[in-house]
DNA sequence: AATCTGCTTGCGGGTTCCCGCAGAATTTGT
DNA sequence: ACAAATTCTGCGGGAACCCGCAAGCAGATT
């Protein structure tokens, strides 16, 4: 058995090592990726199985580099590590991971001996594990608990690109105004509308810039859904 | 002589111990902190001299705590040790930084001797130790070399926090069309007309928001960074 | 079948944004 | 100190935004 770490942090990268060896006696290799991009190229020429990957990392991260992976050899096992459980991150990782694949998400935060038991329930029992903190998210923002649909969340990634509605209405195959309705909603879920209606009922704020903000202040996004939302947008440009 | 490490990461806190053990003898007592906040109650009690602060962490991050801790006792000397070299974080750091006062900024891939060789030259010469990549963001960013001015900086910020150009012109103590000149060399600068020029012309991006979002991609504005402008700005709305 | 709920679309208007133009105010250079 | 360069400011208009109102069209509920 062999597994593939990739993972940009020195000091994490053993703790990683070290971790698995302790965890998996039954793995004799372990090789090492420090971006996206040299883990990709690995597991690709090692045909890993096994793959622990942080997300956000310098040259490609986590979430692209599993999703090239997952698109060649679907029954991957992947672990993801990671320092933070920003929603933009769960969201991201649960919109890549195939059917009935096996993965897991565990933060860094967590002691060895969830790391330990991560560990063997993915890469021995193919169960999937994901931590408490992770998974109320992940409920929350799927199962629709006072969060936001996917389609509300495309149109906040599109206003967030900086998209005119008319773009977004010709990119979604919407009208204009059920552009607009979504935005609406949306500002009302972000809570956009005056800041905590003290005495100026004025108009504050631009509601289409400061909804971006507040979404990125509560971690709906991040720096690499943009990114990924980024290139997904020069790909659309580019066939149209 | 005693040094303070405020690190929220367990693996970078210990290798940070050993580390200043190591580069400095003369050093018998080391204490922890695990976030901004803590830092600053241990630095006001053990009116610590010499730290080593960690950038991006959850509780209250780096330059909130540094500049808290600078306004009590100005002569401190701090060592930033970070990930990443932001332009958002270059920025925050030489804006807090006092007169005459020693300081560092180290990036976490710096080799072991680069940082042994900081923290001797701060703690005990009392020098300002740069590492080359920040430095040279520095000088871009305050020279303006290319770059950008202070007052675009602030109208960057006031935009990414959502406000309206009228509500940006009265906290400036600027007329409602100069915030839209300087806007306007803001767009030029962000490269925000059109994508790639190619065939069509037309208005594809929100300008305001699509600013935004360069800035972010390009690293002018973080998470921290515009964490604190958000605290700034309640603060003002609460003056007036 | 009838009602309800939710999503979509068109219309119209008030507001804000984006920006060219041109004169006033300020800074800079020599 | 005088001119040049830069920045600030008001005016005006076209475009994009925000949104109430109302009508169409599913699918689910009774």
């Amino acid at each position: 058995m062999e597994v593939l770490i990739v993972e940009d942090d020195v000091l994490h990268r053993s703790y990683l090592n070290e971790a698995v060896r302790a965890a998996l006696p039954e793995c004799n290799h372990v090789i090492e990726a420090e971006n996206g991009k040299i883990g990709e190229k690995l597991a690709r020429e090692n045909r890993s199985a096994h793959i622990v990957m942080d997300l956000q990392m310098g040259e490609r991260n986590g979430i692209e580099a599993a999703r090239t992976i997952w698109k060649e050899r679907p029954d991957t096992r992947i672990l993801f590590w990671s320092n933070y459980s920003d929603e933009a991150y769960v969201r991201g990782v649960s919109r890549i991971v195939p059917e009935g694949a096996a993965y897991g998400y565990v933060l860094k935060s967590a002691s060895d001996d969830r790391l330990r038991l991560a560990l063997r329930s993915i890469f021995i029992e193919a169960q999937c594990v994901i931590d408490r903190e992770v998974r109320g998210l992940q409920e929350k923002s799927l199962g629709r608990v006072r969060g936001f649909s996917d389609s509300e969340y495309e149109i906040l990634i599109d206003v967030a690109l900086g998209l005119t509605d008319k773009t977004i209405a010709r990119r979604r195959n919407l009208s204009l105004r059920s552009v607009q309705n979504r935005l609406q909603s949306l500002y009302e879920k972000l809570h956009v509308y005056q800041t905590s209606g003290e005495d100026e009922p004025d108009g504050r704020y631009n509601l289409r810039t400061r909804a971006v903000t507040v979404a990125f202040l509560r971690k709906l996004l991040n720096y690499s859904a943009l990114e990924r939302a980024e290139q997904e947008l020069a790909q659309w440009t580019a066939e149209r």
